[in-house]
DNA sequence: AGTGCTAGCCTAGAGCCTCTAGGTTGGAGG
DNA sequence: CCTCCAACCTAGAGGCTCTAGGCTAGCACT
C-alpha cells in the first residue's frame, strides 16, 4: 500500500535509464514495474501500452538530442559548427546507446509532429547558413547530413566498422572534413 | 502427423517473407510455426532460439543485398557504378523492409564473420577504384558511403523525411551527385 | 474532525510467446 | 521386412501484455 508516486514522466525517464542499461529491446512494462517495486498493472494508468512507453522514450531521446545539438551550436559557425553538431550526435549515441536505439522505432506522423522532430532540421539549417546554399539544395544537404551522421553512429554501434583496423575516430574526423569540403563546393 | 519437411533454410526464408509482411519485430517462432501448420516446439530442432532465427534472417538479408550490389556493379564504372550500387541498397530496403530492418540487430563478431559482411566493403572498394584513393582514405570513404546509404534508407523508411515537401527521390539523386563530386575531390 | 472523492495501487486472470523434456511415428536405408 | 533417426508431437513452466474490477491513502470541503 506504500504509494510510490508514479507519473508518466518518471516512468519514461526510468525507462530511458533502463534502455541504456539493458538495451532498448529489453525495456518492458514488467521490467519497469519491477524497478519501481509495483505490479505491472499499476503502470497502465500512466501508459496506454508497451508501445506507448517505447515511443515516449524515443520522444525523450529526440528532445535530449536536440538540446545537446543546440548547445553545441551556440557561438559556433562554419566548419566548427558542423563538427560540434556532428559530435553532439555521436557522443549522445555512445553515452546513451539504449536511448539512441529508441530512435529507430517508427514514429507515427502525429507523434513525430508532437515531438518537434523538425527541430533537428532547423538546427541543421542553422549550420548550413554558413555555406550559403539555396533551396532546394539546402534541404538536400540537411538530408545528407542527417543520413551520414545517423548512419555512421548506427553502424559504429552495431560493430559494422570493427572488421577493419582503421581507427574509427580517424574515419569520423575525415568524414567531417570531407563533408565540409562538399558543402563548400556543393554541385549546382 | 503429416510431415511438412522443415529445414533451417526453409524456416529462415519463410521468416524473411514474414518480416516483409508483418514487420521484423513481429517475426516470432510462434507465428512462423503457425505459417507451417506445426507446433512451436517443432521449430526448436532447427533453430536454437528466437534470437537465432532473427540473426539468420539478418544474415540472409546481408547476403541477398551483397548479391544485388554485385550484379549492379557488373559492367559499370565511375559514377555509373556508384549510382547503381547505391540504388541497389535503397531498392532492396524498399522492396524488403522487413528484411532490411533485420540488419539493425547487433550481429556478434562470429556471425558477422561467418556471414561475410566484409563482402559489402569489398564491393564498395571496387567502386572506389574508379576514384583512385589511397589508404587510409579509401577505408574512410567506404565508411562514409555505407553510413550515408544506410542512414538515408533507414531515415526514409522511418518517415524521417516526410515532414518536408521536397521530393525524396530528388534528394537522393542530388546526394549521389554530391558524393560523386566529393569522391572526385577527396581532401588529402 | 468527519465525509467523500479520486487517483494510485492492488488481485485475478486470459492470451500470447519462449523454450525444455520427453514421447511417437514416417520413411529411407539396410 | 526391420531398424533407426529425424521430424513432429504433447505437456507444461515461466515471462510479458493487458483488462476488469476492488481497495485505500490522502486531499478538499464542510
Amino acid at each position: 500500500m506504500a504509494r510510490v508516486g508514479l507519473t508518466a514522466e518518471r516512468l519514461v525517464r526510468a525507462a530511458a535509464e533502463l534502455a541504456d542499461e539493458v538495451g532498448f529491446d529489453n525495456v518492458t512494462v514488467s521490467a519497469l514495474a519491477r524497478r519501481f517495486g509495483v505490479k505491472d498493472a499499476s503502470l497502465y494508468s500512466h501508459l496506454r501500452n508497451a508501445q506507448d512507453l517505447r515511443e515516449r522514450v524515443a520522444v525523450l531521446a529526440l528532445a535530449e538530442l536536440a538540446d545537446r545539438a543546440a548547445s553545441a551550436l551556440a557561438g559556433r559557425a562554419g566548419k566548427e559548427a558542423l563538427v560540434a553538431f556532428a559530435n553532439a550526435y555521436r557522443d549522445y549515441a555512445r553515452e546513451h546507446p539504449g536511448r539512441y536505439a529508441a530512435l529507430r522505432v517508427d514514429l507515427t506522423p502525429e507523434i513525430a509532429a508532437a515531438s518537434r522532430a523538425d527541430r533537428h532540421s532547423e538546427l541543421t539549417r542553422a549550420i548550413l547558413r554558413g555555406y550559403h546554399l539555396s533551396e532546394p539544395a539546402e534541404t538536400d544537404a540537411v538530408r545528407l547530413l542527417h543520413s551520414t551522421f545517423h548512419g555512421f553512429t548506427t553502424l559504429e554501434a552495431a560493430g559494422g566498422f570493427s572488421h577493419h583496423p582503421r581507427d574509427t575516430d580517424a574515419s569520423w574526423t575525415k568524414t567531417l572534413d570531407a563533408l565540409h569540403v562538399l558543402l563548400s563546393h556543393w554541385p549546382s
